[in-house]
DNA sequence: ACCTATCTGATGGCTG
DNA sequence: CAGCCATCAGAT
């Protein structure tokens, strides 16, 4: 098939024995040509006893094969007959321990792993249909079709409604759409699925529908259908800033957060009265119609991920629909193909039952933040638990980098080669877990790694080369990022036992050589009188130096102390490299991959004012948790980041918080939590031969859900309220039913409360002001239900409960740790400390009697009211220091 | 159908 | 019935 060698194509789909590859010719128009189908597996010949060999090649079930090198290329009659000689445990082959090679590689994906083509950037469309509201969503194949829209990239709109409900009306309708999209090669919808598999909606009713009104002659295989939504999710989970891209995935949810558009005034649940109702209604319709085509238009322009993704499927030789998203797709078609160019193959991937127990192993180094100890404070007199100056080194792609150094893979490791003592010549071994890797030749996985770090800098450096902004630059960034994600991608890859490149050894080599590199990196920081005071996987943070000893320290782990190391291995290469990535001016941990922080400089740039803070895992970054709590926690994160010590004023938006919680009306989205089903709904509840697991609130909510006729499919994520967590299992209701009550106690207690309090505690650990402890905010449920619940205040739930306690106010005992010294306790008055330096007198004094003890400023308002200075300064008790205050003394 | 480590909250059994 | 504990699910 000299033809169709060494071009690009669009699409190729497997039909009947051949394979159909989808193409434009030089004037644009569509072309279909066809190869065979090849069902293929290969042999090591050495593994091959002859007898075996010779059957095999006299079997009728062998369409053709040859010897290529080492290995023996034989081509199956059916998938069928593969499937039975690579997998049945009665098949000869199986039988006699024969390994077998890429005996489960699909047709398409074997003839363009043999043939130089490359794959074609489609032309994309977006797509969006209106279908008719009046069908539940579990029978959305009946739901008639009553408008469409195609948004190009440019902006170009097309779009079509329902002229009669009629099956001929509907024919017309699809008719015109297909005849629109043969324009086009990849189409794009916002929970579009899978037109074949029934999943999602557009895809599948477009087909469905085509299917029942019947003389529509259209083959949906010629195009390529990608699903928006999970490109998205897949793209944006760890690029989202906060919290709000990740509560909800509905299309108006992320078109607002992305591109800050709202809703068009249309409700979609009513589509087929607005039809029906012709005229004004329906074109309100129609316009809501053509705008959500254009949002997802909108929300790539400014994301990019859909050009990312092709970048990516270009790379790995892919084409760009949905299932290209999957990593192990990703990695198996980008080594599927190295591996032809270098004449060697990968073991078939063997398909286990999900009972199976599958190998686990060992991952990478978390250490407890040092500064939650109580006593590591008290050792270095902190009154608060705000680390000041924290100097973080991080490794350059660290698992791509040992994968290389290691020369890592399946088919380098040695068999029996020592775990300890001298590393015999030739091998180079990975410390802790002992696995040695042959160092004579390299492996396939350090060749691609090297390959895509390679070609992520060539692209890398032609941006840099190129005017900012223009379309090569965005390609060239485009690009040097799809290598990155793939390098990233591949250690997860090597570690998930559904791919062909499983190696739980290799993949435990690869993060224990991390800890082992983190733990040395760590002890020579130590050595030097610093202190490492928290690590994660691949970053260590260290107080007790300054810039330029820290920028020293990590100059010489590269030129010296790796090199070494490494070598000692027995490695050949070393590509390990260590960065100063940044400066801490404050830095508060509440517990381990949990933190915020505000740069002093980010690789050797300082920061501004308007630099923005660093938070990892807290509340404020999750999806789940209601935007009170996330509104609550960024307030009080901002004043400590600003050094704010006056625990007065914390308290002021704390009590603000919670009586708007407690008194005041409160709105959905202030107080709704989102969930998703992490599997079908069916399996959830008691599941045979396992122990029954209650039933998540989200859940109960779905099933509801489900009853209304809605899509409450796997992924899909669940929005409710709680309105009773007084009983067990608590009273929750959807969402869309919220009349304004909800339990109030519940959202204070649970919701919004403890994730300030962890920063509060974390912070100033000796309590909040006048020394309760910072858990005294909370618990303001009464110990018994309010009368008004229930009984006489029918209808009104929580929502009206009685204001807090006078008892839950400010009391509680408080929380300084045994450990710390005791604070030397001042009371000044507010009226000596004019602004706008009174204070700084005060710390000025306290500065010049230099001592052990931390000191707590106690200031008398002018209403008699107390509120609690924490200072950082020390002191040194003495009547001295007593006059020096004096001044400043209450009454 | 990409890994492990870690944290948080819901739930239900057990205990005093 | 509050508090402790183990277990599970979900999120990062």
């Amino acid at each position: 098939m000299g033809s169709v060698y060494g071009t690009s194509f669009l699409n190729a789909f497997v039909d009947g024995s051949q394979i159909v590859l989808v193409a434009r010719d030089g004037s644009g128009r569509r072309t279909l040509s066809r190869v065979p189908a090849e069902w293929v597996s290969y042999f090591r010949t050495a593994d091959l006893p002859s007898e075996l060999q010779r059957d095999l090649l006299r079997s009728s079930h062998v369409l053709a094969a040859r010897r290529e090198g080492p290995w023996l290329r034989v081509s199956w009659r059916s998938r069928e007959a593969r499937e039975w000689i690579c997998q049945d445990r009665a098949s000869p082959v199986v039988a006699q321990g024969v390994p077998t090679y890429e005996g489960d590689v699909d047709p398409v994906r074997r003839w363009l792993t043999d043939s130089p083509c490359t794959i074609a950037r489609p032309r994309l469309v977006y797509l969006d249909i209106e279908t008719d509201s009046r069908v539940p969503f579990s029978r959305k194949e009946e739901m008639r079709v009553l408008a469409w829209t195609l948004v190009e990239p440019g902006g170009k709109k097309v779009h079509a409604v329902l002229r009669a409900d009629t099956d001929a009306g509907e024919r017309d309708l699809l008719r015109q759409l297909w005849a629109e999209l043969a324009a086009y090669d990849c189409v794009v919808a916002w929970n579009g699925g899978d037109p074949i598999k029934r999943e999602g909606f557009d895809f599948p009713v477009i087909v469905a529908r085509t299917d029942y009104v019947g003389g529509i002659t259209v083959d949906p295989r010629e195009w390529l259908w990608l699903d928006h939504l999970p490109l998205f999710k897949r793209m944006n989970m760890h690029a989202a800033e906060s919290g709000a891209e990740k509560r909800s995935f509905k299309l108006q949810s992320i078109a607002m957060a992305v591109v800050g558009e709202g809703k068009d005034d249309f409700d979609a649940s009513r589509t087929w009265e607005a039809w029906e109702a012709d005229g004004a209604e329906r074109l309100r319709m129609q316009r809501y119609n053509i705008k959500d085509t254009d949002l997802l238009r909108r929300i790539e322009e400014k994301t990019g991920y859909i050009g990312l993704f092709f970048t990516i499927c270009e790379v790995c030789k892919l084409f760009p629909q949905t299932q290209s998203l999957h990593p192990t797709r990703q990695m198996d078609g980008f080594l599927l193909r190295l591996g032809q160019e270098r004449g060697h193959h990968f073991p078939t991937r063997i398909f286990r039952d999900g009972s199976a127990v599958t190998e686990q192993f060992e991952g990478a180094l978390v250490m407890e933040p040092k500064v939650l100890d109580a006593e590591w404070r008290a050792r270095r007199q902190m009154v608060t638990g705000i680390l000041r100056e924290v100097h973080v080194a991080d490794f350059a792609s660290l698992y791509p980098s040992i994968m290389i150094t290691m020369n890592m893979g399946a088919e380098t490791k040695v068999a029996g080669a020592p775990v300890q003592g001298p590393i015999p010549e030739g091998l180079c071994r990975a410390p802790i877990t002992g696995v040695s890797f042959s160092t004579r030749e390299q492996s396939i996985l350090a060749f691609a790694v090297e390959e895509l770090i390679r070609l992520r800098k060539v692209w890398g450096d032609k941006k840099a080369s190129l005017p900012p902004g223009t379309p090569e630059w965005y390609d060239a960034d485009r690009r040097s990022m799809a290598y990155k994600v793939c390098a990233n991608s591949f250690y997860g890859v090597t570690g998930s036992p559904f791919s062909r490149y499983f190696d739980a050894s290799v993949a435990e080599s690869v993060t224990q050589t991390g800890v082992w590199l983190l733990k040395l990196t760590s002890a020579e920081a130590e050595k030097r009188g610093w202190e490492v005071i928290y690590a994660d996987t691949d970053s260590i943070f260290t107080v007790g130096c300054t810039r330029e000893d820290f920028a020293k320290f990590v100059e010489w782990c590269n030129t010296d102390l790796y090199p070494r190391a490494i070598r000692e291995q027995g490695c050949t290469v070393n590509k390990i490299k260590l960065a100063y990535e940044k400066a801490f001016d404050r830095l508060l941990f509440t517990a381990g991959k949990r933190y915020v922080g505000r740069y002093s400089h980010y690789k050797g740039k300082a920061a501004t004012a308007d630099s923005k803070p660093e938070i990892k895992g807290l509340e404020y970054k999750r999806g789940d948790v209601s935007l009170l709590a996330v509104q609550l926690q960024e307030r009080v994160m901002k004043m400590i980041l600003d050094g704010e010590e006056r625990l007065a004023a914390y308290e002021a938006v704390i009590l603000r918080d919670r009586a708007h919680v407690l008194e005041e009306p409160l709105t959905l989205e202030e107080i709704v939590k989102s969930q998703a089903l992490s599997k079908p709904l069916k399996e959830y509840g008691p599941q045979p031969g396992k122990d029954p697991t209650p039933e998540g609130a989200h859940v109960r909510v779905a099933k509801v859900l489900l009853e209304r006729g809605q899509d409450v499919g796997e992924g899909t994520r669940v929005e409710f309220v709680v309105t009773d967590a007084s009983v067990s299992p608590m009273h929750v209701i959807p969402a869309e039913d919220f009349d304004g009550t909800c339990d109030r106690y519940y959202v204070w207690d649970t919701l919004v409360w403890p994730a300030t309090e962890r920063l509060l505690s974390c912070a100033f650990p000796s309590g909040g002001p006048g020394g309760g402890g910072w858990e005294s905010y909370g618990r303001v449920r009464p110990q018994r239900k309010s009368p008004l619940r229930g009984g006489a205040g029918e209808g009104q739930g929580a929502l009206w409960g009685p204001p807090v306690p006078a008892a839950n106010r400010l009391t509680g005992t408080p929380t300084v740790p045994a450990a710390l010294p005791k604070p030397l306790v001042v009371e000044l008055h507010e009226a000596r400390l004019a602004p706008p330096s009174g204070l700084e007198k005060v710390k000025a004094v306290l500065a010049r009697f230099p001592g052990t003890r931390p000191v707590h400023l106690r200031l008398v308002l002018a209403t008699g009211a107390v509120a609690l200075l924490t200072t950082s300064v020390r002191v040194q008790p003495s009547p001295a220091l007593d006059a020096a205050l004096a001044p400043f003394r209450a009454a």
